[in-house]
RNA sequence: GUGAGCAUAGCUCAGUCGGUUAGAGCGUCGGAUUGUGGUUCCGAAGGUCGUCGGUUCGAUCCCGACUGUUCACCCCA
């Protein structure tokens, strides 16, 4: 085999799929009942997009996103997260005209060039969700909660941290005192810190480096610099989440790789995941849609990573057991498997899943297949019941068998309602 | 982009201090008197021991390069 998936690309087999589909049915429960709809955007945009909405000069842009040129000419990227796509659809189609407050949400694939490491994929999957239109404080706790809802329904435990980036009011003077500070300690710090302390002085706060941390101990709060705005917005967001009983500690370190955050940040982190700790991130960004050609209306927002879940479920070893159900048509020789044959798509049309199998196996085995399949119950058809009429049908949990007529083709459908009401 | 570990059957892994036909468990398939599953017992199929080169009388084992993979740094969901 030359051909094999590309590296950081993972298939995802069938017993993980079940995983998956669990994920997404909670997710899209919580997301109703928060009355949040589903929207569908584009793998592929144009780079400019990310560029102006990402932020220049973070690695995702520099260095990470699969970008290419197409036949026409023109730079395209495969996305590297969701929102910028649901702000460009969201301004494409005026969606603020139609109502003022949109909440959405979209599932699906991401990309970026990154070396893969556990949690950490090039095509990873990410729940995406966005409040377009509103700024209220309430709202930033409100999707703090639909996110924790979503994991707790899984049974999930995760903590909250949160935190306030301030405004383009307050953030500079933050910055300035920042700098300050990082400027009397430079010799102090480690090598990645000396680095961000240029390119993105906020990213040192979060080092993993024992040493600069205990540096920072001392570091200017953002918070003790929100201006009277900020300030408020973020008692008002601890204010909801204390009022719906959701714990959180907040983290005035805690700091977001993409550059358009501003006010409320968050994330929701888990210690069993190695070195990826944040199973879903988000906050607010109130520039953004300008900035990409849009109305000024703000906007919150926050993803949670699929694999990363997926990986904390299969921890859990509480994952369930499989179900009984369905129907296995053990059929013996070419006419019975005609007559299963039709009986299996009359019952298929009544909603009852029918296995067959069709190579001649010995009934052995079919009943065997059965089992394994986890099949409910089997019908069994051979000569022997041909010729009397009558089919046995097995349950195959307690084991009795009864006889069942085997209908003319003309009474099929009827046969089938009649089965399919017994059976199911 | 940097560093470290690993690479033997479909899966999880033994093993050979370098020596004729490389093993186990699970899984798959078959059998244990004619047409009845899960347990048990028996059997079978399945491997160029990642690739290429070197050392050697001889390499799956030692050495090197390459590729893949894992974890970590970085970054991030």
């Amino acid at each position: 085999m030359n051909i094999t998936a590309l590296k950081g690309f993972k298939d995802i087999l069938p017993e993980e799929a079940l995983l998956w589909q669990r994920i997404e049915m909670t997710a899209r429960e919580v997301f109703r009942r928060f009355a949040f709809k589903e929207i569908k955007v584009p793998i592929l945009e144009k780079t400019a997009l990310f560029a102006r909405s990402i932020g220049e000069t973070t690695d995702i842009v520099e260095k990470e996103m699969y970008s290419f040129v197409d036949r026409n000419g023109e730079s395209l990227t495969m996305r590297p997260e969701g929102t910028a796509s649901v702000l460009r659809a969201f301004i494409e189609h005026s969606l603020q005209n139609q109502q003022p407050v949109q909440k959405l949400f979209t599932l699906g694939p991401m990309f970026r060039h990154e070396r893969p490491q556990k949690g950490r994929l090039r095509q990873f999957h990410q729940m995406s969700v966005e409040v377009l239109g509103a700024n209220q404080p309430e709202l930033d706790a409100e999707v703090m909660a639909m996110a924790s809802m979503v994991l707790t329904e899984l049974g999930l435990t995760v903590s909250l941290e949160i935190n306030s980036l301030g405004c383009p009011k307050c953030r500079p003077a933050f910055n300035e005192a920042l700098l300050l500070f990082l400027d009397d300690k430079k010799d102090a710090l480690c090598e990645d810190c000396q680095r961000r302390r240029l390119k993105n002085p906020l990213r040192v706060l979060d080092c993993k480096s024992s040493s600069c941390q205990s540096h920072y101990q001392s570091a200017p709060s953002i918070i003790a610099h929100l201006c009277a705005e900020c300030a408020d917005h973020f008692r008002v967001v601890q204010a909801g989440l204390t009022s719906m009983a959701i714990p959180y500690t907040i983290n005035s370190f805690m700091v977001r790789g993409l550059d358009y955050y501003t006010r409320t940040t968050f994330e929701l982190l888990t210690d069993s995941l190695g070195a990826q700790s944040a199973v879903g991130a988000g906050g607010r960004y109130d520039g953004l849609i300008k900035q990409l050609g849009g109305p000024d209306l703000p906007g919150i927002g926050f993803a949670m990573g699929m694999e990363r879940l997926v990986l904390m479920l299969q921890q859990q070893s509480s994952n369930l057991e499989p179900v009984q159900s369905g129907l296995f048509v053990a059929a013996l020789g070419e006419r019975a498997r005609g007559i299963g044959f039709a009986m299996a798509q009359a019952l298929r049309c009544r909603g009852v899943q029918v296995l067959m199998d069709y190579a001649d196996s010995s009934l052995k085995s079919q009943m065997k297949q059965s089992g394994k399949q986890n099949c409910r119950h089997t019908l069994i058809l051979g000569d022997e019941e041909l010729s009397k009429g009558e089919a046995i049908l097995r349950d195959m949990n307690t084991k009795g068998q009864e006889t069942i007529p085997i209908p003319l083709p003309g009474v099929l459908g009827e046969w089938s309602a009649m089965l399919a009401e017994k059976i199911q």
